[in-house]
DNA sequence: TCAATAAGTTACCAGATGGTAACTATCAAA
DNA sequence: TTTGATAGTTACCATCTGGTAACTTATTGA
């Protein structure tokens, strides 16, 4: 994180963990495809207010960052993709349910706090 | 954090948790000023390669949110404006922890991580 | 052969974020 | 009264991020 001279943000731990999952879907498109909806259509459809391009981008992004998998399946029909979280990708589902708590209990107030605690996929 | 019609990200309590520690800088200037590098010519000192405007703004933005508190001190002869960690804050420091934690762990090499658990401010 | 479906890609745009450099305000000590 | 220190502010610019809308590719069943 550091040094006596000058503190450096990109060498920081903590700034690469926040850049994980700091794209504006990255932690609902990780929570969605840890609970199944793991194909490009059906994240779509769970998160109808993100277009193509930046979901694209964002599994791109989560790709290239080891946390999901990409599997192309020529068998069906209409060919599909499925993504899967690898080890790594799990490992960081765990600390941002401890962020969504932190948050939870931090950041909304009481009713709001009782909605999160009944939610669903 | 959803509903079954579509997820918004800015009513999850994970998205709002990271806006507070996303900004640039954000996460060593709460380090720094819970370690006693409180003061704005002390931050500066300590990153030197933070320029004031934004130094400024990321503690406006930090005060906004109630995670510091921002005190005059008009009694001192070149006059000082000391920041403090709030209760708020100083709960976000243990997340901020735990963030640290799992990327030291999950992204940096062996040696890094050496490094990493023998640094002092 | 042709339409339909899944999973994109491309061009283009707007706002947010971070950065530089120069200027400002306050006050006490020399 | 001028200098030096602390803590800013202002104007301006470049890049990044997310967004829209239209176009593309591959494949299969009718």
């Amino acid at each position: 994180m550091m040094d006596t001279i000058g503190y450096d943000t990109y060498s920081c731990p903590v700034g690469k963990t926040v850049e994980l999952i700091s794209g504006r879907w990255k932690p609902i498109i990780l929570y969605l495809i840890q609970h199944g909806v793991n194909r490009f259509g059906l994240l779509q459809k769970k998160m109808p207010k993100i277009s193509k391009k930046v979901l694209t981008e964002q599994l791109r992004d989560l790709e290239k960052h080891g946390l999901i998998s990409r599997d192309i399946r020529k068998s069906k029909h209409p060919q599909e993709v499925v993504y899967d979280l690898t080890a790594s990708g799990i490992s960081l589902r765990e600390l941002i349910d401890k962020i969504f708590d932190w948050g939870a209990t931090n950041l909304l107030d009481e009713a709001a706090q009782k909605m999160v605690k009944t939610m669903v996929i």
